[in-house]
DNA sequence: CGGAGTTATCGCAGAAAGACGATGAGGCAG
DNA sequence: CTGCCTCATCGTCTTTCTGCGATAACTCCG
């Protein structure tokens, strides 16, 4: 077993790698409509939030701090993971969610430059 | 009639008054899914990204720079024009569109508060 | 007034999103 | 092994999006 326990946060990536990818241009634009779609619920920009407040990751509390079912709050994060927002590993019994710093500092990026 | 006319911008309204709406909460939560939906599409990004090039606005042009039939076209503007992002001011026979910046920043704040 | 050019709206059809309950899959404790 | 807890997936329904052609509205020019 490891050593990731309790306090400690499962998803501690905090490399700060430069980002090469284009910032205009078709390329972009895709990833722009793709990103924007997928955090263009209400639901789903309070998960990013919840999960950018907590640099450690919440888990299925997400559920709670909603007012929606289960499955539909599962929904969300399987759009937010399928854009590359998030990231999901399984710990136990349960998954622990947390923010792609990669992608959301490329939307944030790419909307900059706007 | 008016000094506008050819070479003059139809939408010049470069003032830079600051926006006192909040960066989070409820509200920046509902107005950046809003604002997020509204370019949560290519051709919406490509739309964008042409007004904010052309400091001056384009017009009809726009639907000759997407694949997409004039109906098409004019349905993506009228969704950017509900979020707030785009302003049409008529011009004689035809529409001018431009950026309404202030939404823009606003959309770029949130964002960036992220 | 009447035609021409430009844009908006309507109606339709297919695709996708959104929400939910029910069910399945998997780990952990006993 | 069995039950429990957590989460994902399925099936369904409703709603919204997307795209188009057809048509209306509107402006300018003769």
């Amino acid at each position: 077993m490891r050593q990731r326990a309790e306090t400690d946060s499962c998803c501690p990536p905090p490399n700060a790698e430069p980002d090469l990818r284009p910032i205009e241009g078709p390329e972009a634009d895709e990833a722009l409509a793709a990103l924007s779609k997928a955090i263009a619920h209400p639901a789903r920009v309070r998960i990013v939030r919840l999960l950018v407040r907590k640099s450690s990751c919440v888990c299925g509390d997400i559920v709670g701090e909603l007012p929606l079912a289960q499955s539909t709050v599962s929904q969300h994060l399987k759009v937010l993971k399928e854009a590359g927002l998030i990231r999901g590993e399984v710990d136990g019994p349960r998954v622990c969610y947390c923010i792609e710093p990669r992608m959301l500092r490329r939307f944030k990026a790419i909307v900059a430059g706007l």
